[in-house]
DNA sequence: AAGTCGGGGCA
DNA sequence: TGCCCAGACTT
């Protein structure tokens, strides 16, 4: 089976058996493309889909999102994880705005906006533009792995020279937006990691993977190491009014500029902070069962402590850094997925 | 080249 | 339970 018609097979099966009715696939334009691409990142559509809905109604353009505040944009992210991805949507709105007057049409312009690399600026190239720009996303990297049988962990840069070499290999110099979509759907829905369905797959024909009988052998995983472990204890501070005191983490890092719990390293700090931060401590602390947290490189385990504090009336004041927030309210921004089970928790305060 | 950055789906 | 997912950025 000759190689060179590896796209129009692919083609085939997508005009078939694709996905074409997803939100961001109805009106494809530059921008909603570009907000469904980053929310994708490291997300699956299905979580995607209820995100993507509310972030459109509440920022249907470019214009509306650059007009926006950060911590709009946060609440809306709240859940999603990865918030430096909204960070730098936001950012790169404003950017896009300042420099072109939109988002512009070029990889090297698109590049150069934070939190889009050369996948993502080829998705919307392909995808809004009907460029023949190239993609390379997990879902492709899988499907080109397997078919050809490229050996190695995917996150080395000669593997991904190699897979990117032949992902602009056999983009097809028309109908690269079809086949991007195809490309990702076969990845998602056909090849997929655990039983690919390769009976059904329409370049089964001269995969290296399905004659060798080896199909979950690509792409090689990621060398793991054992997760480190580590104590927090969250402090949930509520006054006379029932409100919760929240702080605002700082810009960058895990959480970075979300609104989440005091944190303390044991149960006397606890005290000590409670003192620094109300002005007393309260007359007695609860303990909840602690919450365990799994990030990308290692395990939080929350120990929540409930005090009341008989303070001012401070309900609903916020500044910038501190707000007493009442759950059930509207929340001041985004809050990490812990804290936002922890107020709304049956367990909760 | 390695580390950082969330949360959920799924076997 | 562990692995991975429509990646990109920092060091």
């Amino acid at each position: 089976m000759p190689a060179n018609s590896f796209s129009r097979r692919v083609l085939a099966w997508w005009r078939r058996h694709g996905r074409k009715d997803l939100p961001w696939q109805r009106r494809p334009d530059p921008y909603r493309v570009w907000v469904s691409e980053i929310m994708l990142q490291q997300t699956q559509v299905g979580t995607v889909i209820g995100y993507f809905d509310r972030f459109m109604e509440r920022f249907p353009t470019l214009e509306r999102l650059a007009a926006g505040s950060e911590d709009e944009v946060l609440e809306l992210w709240t859940g999603l994880g990865y918030y430096a991805r909204a960070r730098n949507l936001h950012r790169a709105a404003r950017l896009a705005l300042e420099r072109h007057g939109c988002l512009p049409p070029d990889l090297d312009a698109l590049t150069a906006l934070p939190g889009i690399g050369r996948s993502t600026a080829g998705a919307i190239l392909a995808l809004a533009h009907g460029e023949p720009a190239t993609i390379l996303d997990g879902n492709v990297k899988r499907v080109l792995a397997r078919h050809a049988g490229v050996d190695g962990w995917p996150g080395t840069p000669a593997v991904m020279r190699r897979l990117w070499a032949l992902a602009e290999g056999r983009t097809p110099p028309r109908q690269a937006g079809p086949y991007a979509q195809a490309m990702m759907d076969l990845g998602a829905t056909l090849c997929t990691r655990a039983s690919p369905g390769c009976a059904a797959c329409p370049v089964a024909g001269d995969c290296v993977a399905l004659r060798e009988g080896r199909q979950t052998d690509w792409p090689a995983p990621k060398p793991r190491k054992s997760l480190p472990e580590r104590q927090t204890w969250m402090l949930l501070l509520h006054d006379d009014q029932g409100a919760v005191l929240l702080q605002r983490r700082p810009p960058s890092g895990v959480w970075g500029g979300l609104w989440s719990l005091p944190e303390a390293a044991g149960t006397a700090e606890a005290d000590t902070l409670a003192r620094a931060l109300v002005g007393r401590s309260p007359t007695q602390w609860r303990a909840l069962e602690p919450i365990r947290h799994t990030f990308t490189h290692f395990r939080l385990h929350i120990h929540p402590l409930v005090g009341r504090v008989h303070g001012p009336a401070t309900a609903g004041v916020k500044d910038a850094v501190q707000v007493w927030y009442k759950p059930g309210q509207p929340p001041p921004g985004g809050m990490p997925a812990p804290v936002v089970s922890l107020l709304d928790g049956p367990d909760g305060p």
